[in-house]
Order: structure tokens, then C-alpha cells, then sequence
RNA sequence: GGCUUCGUAGUACAAUGGAUAGUAUUUCAGAUUCCGAUUCUGAAGAUGCAGGUUCGAUUCCUGCCGAGGCUACCA
């Protein structure tokens, strides 16, 4: 029973009593705090069909309300703004209806599938600040369509071939004297990235050599002995040379197994991976189709290209002049593969930084040129940079944040803030560790997805380690006050049931405030779905967090004389933790016990 | 240059075309005989500039100023 289309539906038979018609669209929304009410109409649009002023129509429709519908006590109208009061009867019936559904804002299977890209990292350098974003919201949006009634398939492509890990191949093989993990105890993944690093050293210097001895610098760079190294490795592997493939596959499988930490702790999981070495050929078939077809043409050189000046864009290259694939090619072909390998899913969201913007608006056009009607499905789940106080992440200057590190670092401080409350000193080893971690992530995790995606965001690594604010382990906190409630409650064997709720009156103003939230849970998660943004989700976890609280320094619970009150609060509270777990769940946050 | 995204308190973030623009942080002033004060209450402080549409604009439109991104036979 959702409070807000049961009121609309009040309303709206209101305006066809008095005034002898219908309106689409209602708009109520919360009402102010310094007004009495929880929900508020706007009486503007009606004027037009009430033919009375915005007060008088706020007036005409509030009495109405109150003389032939029980849901509405009281109101008051200032200026155009009705402002209604909810009978405790409706507040405690909603409530009910909530606490009786333990999957309350889930949606039932709709049997509708989509597929969610994210993560797809290139395998020559570590996971960093700007990946974390990106894989923890693809992640959460995975989760969120879930929660709507699909089934979600979360999968990755992983750039493991090309110049760029030949980069690393190359400077391993030169100065790297063999060396493994496992030989050095060094992350995988890590252990590659230094490599690249490595290379680039070696390589700048060399190009500066031979500038020095007077090589021009276009001709220097490609004469550097290192580079001409990778290159020759590079076409060496396109030509499946078996020393090439095998250091290649070598290095790219420390490179996973450094990553497979790295997703495990950030807690994100993939039901497929898609490789680009085995799928960049596959697009250039699809090319080649629409080619013979006519909706992709071929120059003189032999080049192919897209011709996409109708559509407001450029004309793209698509394969180049030797017959070679170019990263739009490989794309198609993987769109393709993955309707192929899951026919049902009705489209796909792709989570990818706003730089690639362009390509992907240009991809979609493509599919949809080729025929394929699920391309006007697919959406790119753009979102924008992660900045630091110092400016912007630069590789070159050395600014950039590795995930581990980061991650590591948000679990330290969390676990020190956390020993010096004090609270849980009774903990094993294990135990503080376990909520060290959860706290940390918590406060990593909800400190990047509050900000809606599409947006740059600025993240100040001692800000968020601040455990206090708008942050997620605030949320963490109340949910754990709350279950100490609970427990309380538990041991003095105080049980809510059906019928001492029913008998409840006299709410206070706070526990209207919280049951209005809980009662919003449903559509917030509607809407950051449809919207693809768990800020949504997690500003909603906030406010309902920071609405209990008041509740909770207003009204002391186990002083309550009243068994029902007791009871019903004790249920009020109950609900408002699993609501605050179910929200966060939703963001890849776990909320803890104690803490 | 062309295309595109964004300019909100000192700082970081909110606001389906609706009320006196919310929240955090910061600063100041308060609250704990009571369930966990990492909490709560109060105060101070902002829509880049100029027009337009509208009963009403942070939101929509135009121009200007400022900041990103894209504009490769790179990925």
C-alpha cells in the first residue's frame, strides 16, 4: 500500500466532485518543515480548471478531503500550496503494510534481462581511484535493476592485447631478470605495472639520445630500441609467435590474479569476461556485411568508414587501409557476441568514463545501422573524472591513487577510529578486522557514489576518511544503534505483533517523518534505476538514517508506558534498520552489528 | 575553430518549473539522571554575468565569461 498514489487517488476524485474534472499529472510534494503536513499539493496548475484562485482552490479541495476522505485530518493553505495532515489511522496502516513484507520495494521477477558492462581495465597498469568509481557503479546499477525485476548479467572486456602490455613484455624482458610474484612477493598486476613504468623510462631516455645525436623526434621515437622491441613482439603475437604468446599470457595471468584481489576486496563480482584477444577479430566480419550491404563504404587506400554526417557527426574509420581492426571494430563485434550469447537481454548499459562519449554515441548509431533494434537499448553509463584537492590525476606527475593503497588506507583509519570509541573491546582480532573493512569500504564506496554519476566529483582522502557527516559510516553507525535497540528489546522479551500496532494513536511529528521515508523507499529505487544513479539510493539511505536519529533523540522508547507505543516502536525501529541495510546492500555497502 | 558537459555558502555535495534554495563540513552557542553523543538543537554563510519564456526559473531558451571532455587509420 503506497501512501502517495493512495493520496493522489484522494485528490484526484476530489477534483472530479468539485469541480467536474480530471488532471493527468498531481503535483504533491513533501511539504516544508516550518508548515504543518507531510504532503503538499500545488494548487498553481489547477486554478485553470478550479477557475478560482490558488488559495481558494488549495481551500475547496483540503475541506473536501477532510469531510469525505479518511486519510486527511487536517490542512492549511499557504499561497497556492495546500498542505495536508495524514490521519494517524493511514500513517500506522502504511506502516503495517510494510512491516508485514519482509521484501518491501522489491520488485517480483519481471522476467526482462539486461547485461551490465563495467570494470574493463587495461591489463598493463594497476586498478586506481577513477576505477573504483567506475566499478562501484556498475555495480550498485546491477544491484538496482535487480531490485526492479531484472535479471542482470554483469560482465567485463578486458583490453588484454595490443601496444600497451607489449610495453611491459618488452622492459620485463630487457630488465626483469625473471622475476615473478611470486619471486618478489609483489601483486601481479603491480608487479606488470611497474614494467610500463619501467619501459617508459628507459624509452624517454633513449629518445633523448638520439636526439642528442641529432635524429629528428618523430624519427627518434620510433627508432628507440625498446619501442622497436614492442612493436616486434606486438606483430609477433598477431602472428601467434609461441614465445611471444606464452610470455603474454604469462604476464596478463599475473595481472589477473592481481586484479581478482583487488575485485574481491572492493567486492564486485562478474558472471562473464569477455576478452578482446578473443573478440577483436569478430567486428571486422560485421564490417565487412555492411560493407556489402552499403551502409559502410571503402576508400581508395582500402580504408573503411562509416559515414555519419546525417546523424550531426563525422565520418569514423572502421578498419583500417592494411585490413586491421580499430577499437570501434572490435566493439561491434563484442555488442554482437553478447546478444548471441544472452538473446533475451533487452539491452545493454556500458560503464564507461565521459571521454568516451563520442564512441559511444557513434557505436549505438552503428548497431542501430546494421539493423540490430536492441541497439536503441543500449546506454552508456557516462560518468565524469575523480579529481583530488591537488588537481587532476596524472599518471606522468605521479598523482595517481592506487586502489589497493586507497583501500588499504580508508581500512586502517577505520579501524583506529573505531578501537578508540571503545565500543567493542570484547571483539576478537577477526572480528575488528571484519569491521575495519566494512567501515573502510563504507566510507570509500559511499563517498563516490553519493555524487550523481554523470557529474566530476572532487575526492579529498582525508575528508572521506572523516567517519562522520555525510557519510556512509554514519549510516553504519545509526543502523548499529538501532540493532542495540533491537537486542535491548529482544531481552526484555518485547515482541511486536499485528494487533497491538493496530491500537497505536498518538504519533509523534518524528515518527510520521520516518514513516513518510520508509514509505518513499519503493520509488526512490524506481527512479535510480531508471536514472542509473545510486546517488539517489544513497542520499535516500542518508535521510532516512538522519530522519531516525531525530526520532531517536526526541523520544526516549523504553521509557514508554504504553505497551502498544513500546511495541510499535520497537517494530518502527526494526523496520528503519532493515530498511537502511536493504539501501546500502544496494551500494555494495554491509552494515554492521556494533561497531 | 566545431560538438558537448558543467559553473549553487570558505570547501564538498542536493534540489520531477513551485513556498523563505536543502545537507555536510567549518565557526559560534547549546543538549547526556534516559535506549550507544561518530548523535541531536540553534545561529552565520551560496544559484558566474546579461537578457527571454512563465502566475512562478538553480532548472527551459539565447548571448557572454570561466572550467572540463571529445574532435586520430590511438585505446
Amino acid at each position: 500500500m503506497n501512501l502517495d498514489s493512495l493520496l493522489r487517488s484522494e485528490i484526484q476524485k476530489a477534483i472530479t466532485a468539485l469541480f467536474n474534472q480530471s488532471v493527468e499529472q498531481l503535483q504533491l510534494q513533501p511539504t516544508n518543515a516550518e508548515f504543518e503536513g507531510s504532503h503538499t499539493l500545488v494548487c498553481f496548475p489547477l486554478t485553470r480548471i478550479s477557475k478560482l484562485k490558488p488559495e481558494e482552490t488549495g481551500n475547496a479541495i483540503g475541506q473536501y478531503l477532510v469531510e469525505h476522505s479518511g486519510m486527511v485530518s487536517r490542512y492549511n493553505v499557504v499561497k497556492g500550496f495546500l498542505n495536508l495532515v495524514i490521519s494517524d489511522s493511514v500513517w500506522v496502516k502504511v506502516f503495517e503494510s510494510i512491516y508485514a513484507n519482509p521484501n518491501y520495494g522489491i520488485t517480483p521477477a519481471t522476467g526482462k534481462e539486461l547485461m551490465v558492462e563495467y570494470s574493463s581495465p587495461n591489463t598493463n597498469k594497476p586498478l586506481h581511484l577513477g576505477h573504483l568509481r567506475n566499478n562501484f557503479l556498475g555495480y550498485s546499477v546491477a544491484e538496482l535493476y535487480k531490485a526492479v525485476g531484472y535479471n542482470v548479467h554483469k560482465v567485463q572486456i578486458i583490453n588484454d592485447r595490443g601496444i600497451h602490455i607489449c610495453k611491459s613484455m618488452a622492459a620485463w624482458k630487457l630488465y626483469g631478470n625473471g622475476e615473478t610474484p611470486e619471486s618478489s612477493g609483489l601483486k601481479g598486476d603491480k608487479l606488470v605495472g611497474k614494467y610500463y613504468v619501467e619501459f617508459d623510462k628507459n624509452y624517454k631516455a633513449q629518445v633523448k639520445q638520439l636526439q642528442e645525436k641529432g635524429v629528428a623526434e618523430a624519427d627518434a621515437e620510433k627508432q628507440a630500441p625498446i619501442m622497436k622491441l614492442a612493436v616486434d613482439m606486438l606483430q609477433k603475437w598477431e602472428a601467434k609467435d609461441a614465445d611471444t604468446v606464452k610470455l603474454w599470457s604469462t604476464m596478463n595471468g599475473w595481472v589477473y590474479s592481481g586484479f581478482d584481489s583487488t575485485y574481491k576486496r572492493m567486492g564486485v563480482d562478474f558472471e562473464k569476461l569477455y576478452y578482446e584477444s578473443n573478440t577483436y577479430l569478430l567486428g571486422k566480419e560485421e564490417v565487412l556485411k555492411g560493407v556489402e550491404k552499403g551502409i559502410f563504404f571503402k576508400k581508395e587506400d582500402g580504408s573503411v568508414w562509416v559515414d555519419l554526417t546525417a546523424d550531426g557527426l563525422d565520418q569514423k574509420v572502421l578498419l583500417r587501409s592494411d585490413g586491421t581492426s580499430v577499437y570501434m571494430t572490435q566493439d561491434i563485434g563484442t555488442a554482437i557476441l553478447r546478444f548471441r550469447d544472452f538473446p533475451k537481454i533487452e539491452g545493454q548499459i556500458y560503464t564507461v568514463g565521459n571521454e568516451q562519449e563520442y564512441h559511444f554515441k557513434v557505436l549505438f548509431l552503428i548497431l542501430g545501422k546494421l539493423g540490430y533494434e536492441w541497439a536503441k537499448k543500449c546506454y552508456h553509463l557516462s560518468y565524469g573524472m575523480v579529481d583530488l584537492p591537488s588537481g587532476k590525476m596524472k599518471s606522468r606527475e605521479g598523482t595517481v591513487v592506487d586502489a589497493d593503497d586507497l583501500m588499504q588506507e580508508m581500512v586502517d583509519a577505520a579501524r583506529v577510529q573505531t578501537l578508540e570509541l571503545g565500543k567493542i573491546d570484547d571483539m576478537t582480532k577477526e572480528e575488528i578486522d571484519e569491521l575495519a573493512e566494512m567501515i573502510g569500504l563504507s566510507a570509500l564506496k559511499f563517498f563516490l557514489l553519493k555524487v550523481d554519476p554523470k557529474k566530476r566529483m572532487m575526492f579529498d582522502p582525508n575528508e572521506s576518511i572523516q567517519l562522520q557527516g555525510h557519510t556512509g559510516p554514519f549510516i553504519q553507525y545509526t543502523h548499529a544503534r538501532i540493532k542495540a535497540i533491537l537486542r535491548k528489546a529482544a531481552s526484555m522479551n518485547i515482541v511486536a505483533d499485528q494487533n497491538s500496532l493496530q491500537k497505536v494513536t498518538g504519533l509523534e511529528p518524528a515518527e510520521h517523518e520516518v514513516i513518510f521515508k520508509i514509505n518513499q523507499y519503493t520509488n526512490k529505487l524506481q527512479e535510480a534505476a531508471r536514472e542509473y544513479s545510486p546517488a539517489i539510493i544513497a542520499n535516500y539511505a542518508y535521510e532516512l538514517a538522519k530522519e531516525y536519529n531525530q526520532f531517536y533523540q526526541a523520544i526516549p522508547i523504553f521509557n514508554e508506558s504504553d505497551a502498544d507505543k513500546l511495541k510499535f516502536r520497537i517494530a518502527f525501529s526494526e523496520v528503519t534498520a532493515n530498511t537502511i541495510k536493504k539501501a546500502m546492500a544496494l551500494l555494495g555497502i554491509r552494515v554492521p552489528e556494533r561497531m
